[in-house]
DNA sequence: TAGATTGTTAATCGATTAACAATC
DNA sequence: TAGATTGTTAATCGATTAACAATC
């Protein structure tokens, strides 16, 4: 889980860097990062240098170089295929989804047990047998879970064996990640409870815990 | 963030007890929950510590006591209110989703700049200008932002000034939370990303980094 | 030059783990 | 009793921050 936290404020250093050079700006100052990340600047200069990006002294870090070092290490030239299992609601709506294609994102085939349609705006959708194959021929690397809990260990059994290495799943069931496979939980349900349960403990000292030491 | 985490492995420990419970299991050792999490048992001993629950020395914890616990900690008995801005197809999605109510989470209408029909799946759907009324009506604690980017600081602060407390983010915009207004951001694209550029990078010692440390 | 910002080191902080005495 | 598990302390680990010398 380590890395993690890194990654991701790397993904959004890159988004950040691009819209900066589309408002035009050239320079920015580890400051300004730390403000649009909501994090410390020695953070960002930290990250920087741990990737060995280089500033200036006086004038910041170039956002043009910063651009093509993040591209360089980050970059995923080639359309990013994915696949959905599940295309109840949820699934339809990430299919739906339009931003993804923005971000290099193409969801190529769905998946159901029951297939709702032939195809989902644009995008066939497939009996859920057919899933391992396609995968293979397809050689998809990263799947998305949305059936429901009961059948959700199943399907990342089968994208694994399929050859899925990264997973998100939307499932409300806890999977875990093995050697060849990533997987990645998003539960809506626990972020809503946790969300109420903030509510419960006013300050921002975090009081559920009463901690003695 | 500190206690995100660990807000998060209580909420994980009650619901886990409870599936323990309904399988008719008494007793728990800190190390099947330790395995059912994918954490230590010596986490899960620190943490009831923490939260000043008490086990047996040769019986484990008992589940009964563990889930009053909890009940009385994290117990929200009342329904959980919730409102979702932005009824396209991630909102219905999130609308229709059946399994909220199992955990007790309650969409109570939906809100959205042209409302695409009146209600959905029985819960009505008004226009956004409505929702300030209606969250200091119905005092609503929680909201779900399903909007395009574009809209969503909007958003957030229209339901910040109304009064409500948490939101969960879904557009692809990084929110911040302020003293009031906790916000959570579920940014599936950056999930997706992070799951290729893991593939990058095949070893698990995450070799993204170069550090001479 | 004077001023500002990086790059880096050492300090801090907190979370997790290892280990073991207490004890059922 | 012997064996097993908790509860807790001290050690470890890693991430973040503070601070400041280097330098543009």
């Amino acid at each position: 889980m380590k890395n993690r936290d890194l990654m991701l404020r790397l993904l959004k250093y890159k988004r950040i860097l691009i819209q900066f050079r589309d408002l035009g700006l050239e320079k920015v100052f580890s400051n300004n990062l730390g403000d649009a990340l909501g994090i410390s600047a020695a953070l960002v200069r930290k990250d920087f240098s741990r990737m060995g990006f280089e500033g200036n002294r006086r004038g910041g870090y170039r956002i043009e170089d910063l651009n093509r070092e993040f591209e360089r290490i980050l970059g995923l030239s080639e359309m990013k295929d994915v696949i959905v299992a599940g295309c109840g609601n949820l699934g339809k709506a990430l299919i739906n989804h339009e931003s993804f294609s923005k971000e290099g994102i193409r969801i190529i085939a769905g998946f159901d047990i029951k297939p709702p349609s032939a195809e989902i705006n644009g995008i066939p959708v497939y009996p859920m047998e057919i899933l391992s194959d396609f995968v293979r021929e397809h050689a998809v690397q990263v799947g998305i879970i949305s059936v429901p809990a009961g059948g959700a260990s199943q399907v990342r059994d089968m994208m694994a064996e399929a050859g899925i290495r990264g997973i998100l799943n939307f499932a409300p069931v806890e999977l875990k990640s093995s050697q060849n496979c990533q997987i990645q939980n998003v539960n809506i349900g626990l972020e809503l409870e946790s969300l109420f349960i903030h509510l419960l403990f006013p300050s921002d000292t975090g009081g559920i815990i009463n901690d003695r030491s």
